[in-house]
DNA sequence: CAGTGAGCGAGCTTCCGCTTGACTT
């Protein structure tokens, strides 16, 4: 048994470690945090100054257990978690569990991997940092207690209430989404008219190529462009002015998850749950540093490594030193920016991961390398014909630098209208008489801004100082299980366009169309999600606000450095939160998100839309009607929000009756698991491009037979008395009886088909008898 | 698998931030 015991919290980072310290010291993972707070009574005294109750998750008592066991049997044990406020209070609740003294207690740390920062940090041991922990603590409670205390508020006053929840990153989360949408939608695009001329001229080698420049102005009427071409009609165009000037680019900083998260959802398409499961795969076999983290940091023998890697490589000419600082005011820092672990490893084998550990690699190394040099050039063209001019401009790379490996991506948020990259301009001379091909003057919109994709959410949630590395991607996908956002595509819609053209002295118009408005895998608010947030906004205003989470932040940097006191901050949080939860749950009433559409011309009656118990939906006429009102589902691509009364009239066309298939009605609905078709009592989902208000007869009539046949192909073996039967599934054969399903013994799983109903029967009472296993035990009610 | 939609109200749900495994009826 080894004489030092060293607890850190990664047992990937556990293995690096023990390795540089010798045998002299045993190093272990407790896996994150060891306690949380209980859930029963919110686990916080409120009445007893916010007192919190701690308890050992289920999940965790294996490994405390064996923490235990071994800080028993060593001279020494360490505290060695991350130098953050997460990881001093990990340290702290260790201490508790294990019984160490916190007044004594050698506490290190350390923010890279490296056999000198870890020497360094055991030699210079300090001791719990208390204030930090009660910053930690006030943080914890406060998370609790929004989400704890709001939560309940919307099962209450929701009319669909079912595992609805709130709180303080995901609620402002769902809201940064859903006033997006309301932008967008009330979004009107202007248009007006950009100019471009097209000029020939020759090229280094006396070839004739055509180059572009731009008109003083856009214009915006069709007239206003139309009268400048006129002016332009035979003018005689010269170059009046050159301007060259020098220009670099600068490559962008290592990655922390954030940045790794947006480089991989625009370079290789991957949502960010994904890209964060290839990163910790990476992590675990020894590619990457850790992959949760705010630090742009470098550690030393990282670049020397990096250097050596330029240098042999691309020559000692690329290589230039850089230090980045952390624009982010909210980053703890606790660990260094997320690169490979070995230089000279350029790819790997593993072929799911490859392409991340590449992107990963050449972020790390343009990291360090030189700026990439450009050659700006400006001309300015008269026009002789009026006293406007025309510009056109070039852009030469001189020496490529860090761009010989990678250039960052860009978010279509990021891209003025005009961001086609400059070209090289032929080489011109002042008064040169220029040749002009054409003139055109196009007309452009603009553009509202685009949706969030769930990388640009996670960029946008990170400048405001909300969430952390660990919980970007679950926050993600917590808001689409809550049903509040939906990440889709959305098709674009068909555009007219006018261009005016001016060639030969003559000028001509044409209408071309383009599309617009598409967009792949964005976030989409649904109607819960807008109806909740506009709940949530109008009664807690406070936590809702963008600046809430950066405002408490500066508390529990004030707890931090002891000049408050945990406690009493929360009370100043509680006091009039708590007054606002009771308030509400008083006074608002059950919300519906109700919208009047119009009224049914037939009989008058009015028309909405609302949200019911099992979704959005538009119902004609009122429940105290003498006739009950009907109601038909939104269509998942729908909202409350935006839904015309056209659209809502449409909706009630189903279901319909298609006609008799073998003497029974064929009609077909829309129903929960989407479009189907029902026929003597049993239903069939329509294909993917069969749409349920126009599809006919006899394309259903195929899908009943089909069926049929597939379902005699599935069936090995029925027992028609005893209901019970042999069927092949995907995991391979299994057996029937009722609606519940029964696995086949290892050994009878080749000969399924030789089955007797005896042998069935056996089966079916072994595994009632033996229930297998489940994923996750029943929860323990306590037994004192 | 594929009805529903009011109101009453059993008993249920829920947060954020640290960390990785378990698992195919």
């Amino acid at each position: 048994m080894a004489k030092n015991l060293v607890i850190v919290e990664s047992p990937a980072k556990a293995k690096t470690i023990e390795k540089i310290l010798g045998k002299d010291f045993e190093v272990i993972s407790c896996f994150g945090h060891i306690r949380d707070l209980e859930k029963d009574d919110m686990g916080i005294d409120i009445n007893n100054n916010f007192k919190p109750k701690y308890i050992i998750p289920d999940d965790k008592e294996k490994v405390v257990k064996d923490l235990k066991k071994l800080a028993k049997s060593t001279d020494e044990v360490w505290l060695a978690t991350d130098e953050d406020r997460e990881g001093e209070a990990i340290s702290w609740h260790l201490c508790e569990v294990l019984g160490l003294d916190p007044e004594i207690t050698k506490r290190i740390v350390f923010h890279e991997i490296t056999k000198p920062a870890i020497e360094k940090a055991v030699q210079q041991p300090r001791l719990l940092n208390m204030n930090l922990v009660n910053a930690q603590q006030a943080r914890r409670i406060l998370d609790r207690i929004v989400g704890f205390e709001l939560s309940p508020v919307l099962w209450r006053k929701m009319s669909m209430r079912n595992h609805l929840s709130a709180g303080r990153v995901q609620s402002v989360a769902v809201r940064l989404i859903v006033e997006r949408e309301r932008e967008i939608n009330g979004f009107t695009a202007v248009s007006s008219f950009k100019v471009e001329a097209f000029f020939i001229a020759k090229d280094l080698n006396g070839k004739n190529i055509t180059f572009k420049a731009e008109g003083p102005t856009r214009f915006k009427t069709a007239e206003d462009a139309e009268k400048f071409l006129q002016q332009c009609v035979g003018a005689a165009y010269a170059v009046k002015d050159i301007q060259v000037k020098p220009g670099k680019k600068s490559p962008a900083a290592p990655f922390t998850t954030s940045t790794l998260q947006q480089e991989a959802s625009r370079k290789l398409g991957y949502s960010v749950s994904k890209t964060m499961l290839l990163a910790q795969k990476l992590y675990e076999s020894g590619k990457i540093t850790y992959m949760r983290t705010d630090s742009v940091n470098l550690s030393d023998t990282a670049l020397a490594d990096i250097q050596k890697a330029i240098t042999t490589n691309y020559g000692a000419r690329y290589h230039q030193h850089r230090k980045f600082k952390n624009k982010n005011e909210s980053a703890q820092e606790a660990h260094e920016a997320i690169r490979p672990t070995y230089m000279e490893n350029a790819s790997i084998d593993d072929s799911d991961s490859r392409k991340l550990y590449e992107l990963i690699w050449k972020r790390t190394i343009a990291s360090q390398m030189s700026d990439a040099e450009l050659e700006k050039t400006i001309a300015k063209i008269d026009i002789s014909t009026n006293h406007e001019e025309l510009t056109a401009s070039g852009e030469v790379l001189k020496f490529d630098g860090f761009l010989k490996v990678y250039m960052e991506g860009r978010d279509d948020e990021d891209e003025s209208e005009e961001d086609e990259q400059d070209g090289s301009l032929p080489p011109l001379a002042l008064k040169q008489v220029l040749d002009l091909k054409e003139m055109k003057a196009t007309e452009r919109f603009t553009r509202p801004a685009p949706r969030y994709t769930e990388a640009s959410l996670v960029k946008k949630l990170e400048e405001l100082g909300i969430g952390r590395p660990s919980t970007y991607a679950p926050t993600i996908t917590t808001i689409q299980k809550r049903n509040y956002v939906e990440k889709r595509d959305k098709e674009g819609v068909k555009r007219d366009f006018r261009i005016l053209v001016l060639k030969s002295d003559k000028l001509t118009k044409v209408t071309e169309s383009e599309n617009t408005g598409a967009e792949k895998s964005k976030l989409f608010p649904t109607d819960l999600g807008m109806i909740v947030t506009d709940f949530l906004s109008q009664y807690f205003g406070n936590v809702m606000d963008y600046g809430f989470t950066a405002k408490i932040e500066e508390e529990f940097d004030e707890v931090a450095h002891g000049k408050k006191i945990w406690n009493k901050m929360l009370n100043e949080f509680y006091t009039p939160f708590h007054k606002d939860v009771e308030n509400t749950l008083e006074n608002a009433e059950r919300v519906k998100g109700e919208r009047q559409l119009g009224t049914e011309e037939s009989t008058g009656k009015p028309i909405v839309a609302r949200m019911g118990r099992y979704g959005p939906m538009v119902q004609i006429g009122k429940a105290e009607d003498e006739e009950k009102p009907r109601f038909a589902k939104l269509k998942a691509t729908q909202s409350i929000e935006t839904i015309t009364l056209e659209e809502a009239m449409e909706l009630f066309k189903l279901p319909r009756n298609l006609g008799k298939f073998e003497d029974e009605d064929v009609t077909v609905n829309i129903g929960r698991f989407g479009p189907y078709a029902a026929h003597d009592k049993k239903f069939y989902s329509l294909k993917k491009e069969m749409d349920p208000y126009t599809v006919e007869l006899d394309e259903i009539a195929p899908l009943i037979v089909e069926k049929r046949t597939a379902k005699d192909e599935r069936t090995i073996k029925v027992f028609e008395k005893e209901k019970i039967q042999i069927l092949k599934g995907p995991y391979g054969p299994y057996i029937k009886q009722g609606l519940r399903n029964y696995k086949i013994p290892k050994e009878k799983i080749d000969t399924a088909a030789d089955i007797t109903v005896e042998e069935a029967k056996a089966i079916i009472e072994d595994v009632k008898a033996n229930p297998p296993k489940k994923k996750a035990p029943p929860r323990k009610k306590k037994a004192e």
